[in-house]
DNA sequence: ACCTGAACACCGTTCAAGT
DNA sequence: ACCTGAACACCGTTCAAGT
């Protein structure tokens, strides 16, 4: 029960958290954590070390349950190109807030190394999860499958990097476009 | 003289914040940025109206160098195509501290508009010049050449904020790497 | 055992006093 | 006119006192 109960009390107090920081970012208080979550600063302290480690935390649970999304939608081993990975990595259900502090944690572990080994575990497995949606792709193509597939899926992991930072700041393409877009300037050169 | 001195001073205490934001990030007091530029807490209230104003100010120039500098490296006006301005793009002599900063304004500016508005205006000219700097392929395509060079600009930013994410992170490609692994992954299909 | 909330050192910001 | 730095309200964190 204690185990049950201390789980949950964690869950209660990053769900908080994670809603001020989607409003306010690193202006984000204790006070104000204590308030969404209805308990008081000392609960905060019995549940986690600090503010970082509670960062950590949110950090790593928000991306956990990404990659087990994603390896739901490609469960069946279906034969799809990079493009359609892309495609289906883009369009998860995704709440906007989770975009705006995904976008804070990058910018943080850049000078967070603790926060930024979090971040790092979490994108390789995610980045896993890609290689096991491509295997089928790669299995089809010339090259040694294994390098191709590892390869493609850090490709598809920046690129996709690089739509976050698109969608949540400047909203110019939709993922459609931006993956019609690259086909057209990276398609057969001699079109 | 009063209006040069100014600016001195603003460059002055901006180059020293740049220095603090790179080491600790959002934990940067307003002490520290006063132990770095030598002044006072209240020079730095009589320069900037707060804190947000000062990061604005840092990153309008910060990437406003960068800007001129593609400029300057496409001005001869020859044909590149997306791949060929992408390898420029990355290439961009780039110091760490810049990476790490401009990571960290993304996150923040998720969360304050004003930040956000400063990075758009920024992120809409370096848009313009790698438009200039696609227009001679694009001309050479039978597409509609504005157009083509527009959409195909917005995907080279995209992907270049990509790789910043994972070069700053992840360090998983160089740039190179990149290029190649995404002509193989979106080039011929039938190859 | 866990939670509370007052207490503490430190934060961003202001402003009277200096030059 | 601009700068200084003590002062103020508020921040993250602790810990004695409660249940």
């Amino acid at each position: 029960m204690s185990d049950a109960h201390r789980a949950a009390r964690r869950e209660q107090i990053a769900e908080a958290a994670l809603q001020v920081l989607a409003r306010k970012g690193s202006d984000t208080s204790i006070a104000e954590i204590v308030a969404e979550c209805g308990l008081s600063a000392g609960a905060i302290y019995g549940n986690f070390e600090n503010k970082a480690d509670l960062a950590r935390y949110i950090a790593g649970q928000l991306l956990h349950r990404r990659i087990g999304t994603l390896d739901d939608a490609v469960a069946d081993g279906a034969v799809r190109t990079p493009a359609e990975v892309l495609r289906l990595f883009m369009t998860l259900r995704r709440q906007p807030p989770d975009l705006s502090v995904l976008l804070q944690f990058w910018g943080e572990a850049t000078v967070d190394p603790e926060l930024k080994a979090v971040l790092e575990t979490r994108a390789t497995e995610f980045r896993d999860a890609v290689v096991r949606a491509l295997r089928p792709w790669a299995a089809t193509q010339p090259e040694d499958t294994e390098p191709l597939a590892l390869r493609t899926a850090e490709v598809c992991m920046a690129m996709v990097q690089g739509y976050f930072v698109n969608t949540a700041l400047f909203g110019w393409m939709t993922g459609a476009e931006y993956l019609d877009g690259a086909e057209r300037a990276f398609g057969s050169p001699l079109h």
